[in-house]
DNA sequence: CAATCAGTCAAGCTACTGATTGAATGAAGA
DNA sequence: TCTTCATTCAATCAGTAGCTTGACTGATTG
């Protein structure tokens, strides 16, 4: 007879598994933007059908997603666990001791992470004060699905167009899909380099979602 | 070329896999309750050498571990990242959604664990007052790697034999290894049998130590 | 009711993981 | 130095995971 305590590690270890696939992971931080149909989430990471549908599969036998019908189509969200809690864990482990972690994020946008971030808690009092305008770059569709409120929506491919909907004078704050979203970290070195006062939240949508505070849903974009 | 992203989903990919596996959990569990030789590792896991040792090495890979050499004996003990930290977010949402790890624990220990354990902040204000009797009932040697202050060591094995260094008339809180160390629960379920007003701590040592509180070494166990 | 579309299932292939065994290292003691 | 002991390394093998392909299912649309 297997004792319990080992029976409850087999336990952890396949939820552990479960997170030990790059592609799983990737799937997980999209589904977290919001509600997302099986081909989109296989066009987002690249993957064949097949292959998405069995990773979502894997993903919502451990609880990190769920899924309903909509029509033909099925949807996958994020399970409602604690499970942006249990990433955020996996993600200060691995920056504190891997350095390769650290490494391929300033290598690859030289320098600008060591551009201090804003922290939840702060942009929360400066939203009060009104003395910052709020920037989501991630794509209209995400936007839609649930983001900060009074965010101003501008896509990151969208961003040279619509310059002019950006104040010079105030400081801006992007955010997009979480921590490593590539997207923030682009925009505010392109807006840097054209002048803007511009900082990266730490965090991203899910985040704040999962920190319980406030979240707009479509429609209600900020215009100038 | 690879985005750096997918890079850095596979790095944090990387570290759940270590995690995926209950030996190397159970591993890592001995580890953190201070330093140990491969040896014994390998007897309290109930592994072969070659095999403790591989696992070691990948915990050590990944940072969760760190070892120096002590004469012919290779010592490891626990990394020193948020490691604790990341177990326990692991364990929340395991118990947040896996019927599985609720159910083992209940059904083993028979309803023993819906006796609210004892958290730690309310343990450090009752030991202020002084109304609580601590009690540790790991084995001698890990009890003098390291121990809550002010606890007094009585392994499970020789609970029996040492009642009589138990008060009857204040309450006692137990503790071992960690949340789902089945010594505690033992303990509390024996000396409850027996008329004690005891409970359990709801973590272990590690998560003590993790949470940067003082810890008591060798010798100044306290004695009724 | 057939056709279509989104998703899933089943089979097969390759690559990796974990366990075992026995040999190789490296420090300590005779 | 030779021996012993604790640990690691190297080789091997069974079992599993991930990806691909093509067939299947279940809901909508003509």
């Amino acid at each position: 007879m297997k004792s319990p305590k080992i029976e409850i590690f087999e336990q952890f270890a396949e939820l552990a598994r479960v997170l030990g696939q790059g592609n799983r992971l990737e799937l997980l931080e999209h589904a977290a933007q919001g509600e997302r149909s099986v081909e989109r989430l296989a066009q987002l990471t690249g993957l064949s059908m097949a292959n998405a549908s069995q990773h979502l599969q894997v993903l919502r036998r451990a609880g990190f997603v769920r899924s309903r019908r909509d029509g033909k189509r099925m949807l996958y969200r994020l399970g409602d666990g604690p499970v942006i809690e249990l990433l955020g864990a996996l993600r200060r482990y691995a920056e504190h001791s891997r350095a390769e972690v650290r490494g391929i994020v300033s290598d690859y946008f030289n320098g600008l992470d060591s551009l201090e971030p804003v922290s939840r808690e702060a942009l929360v009092k400066r939203l009060d004060d009104g003395s910052v305008v709020l920037l989501d770059v991630r794509p209209e569709d995400e936007f839609a699905l649930g983001h900060l409120p009074g965010a101003l929506n501008i896509p990151f491919a969208d961003l040279e167009r619509r310059l002019a909907e950006l104040p010079k004078d105030t400081q801006i704050v992007a955010y997009c899909r979480g921590p490593y979203c590539v997207l923030s970290f682009e925009a505010v070195a392109a807006l840097r380099a054209k002048g803007y006062d511009i900082k990266r939240l730490e965090d991203g949508f899910p985040e704040w979602k999962a920190a319980g505070l406030p979240v707009g849903v479509a429609g209600d974009s900020r215009l100038p």
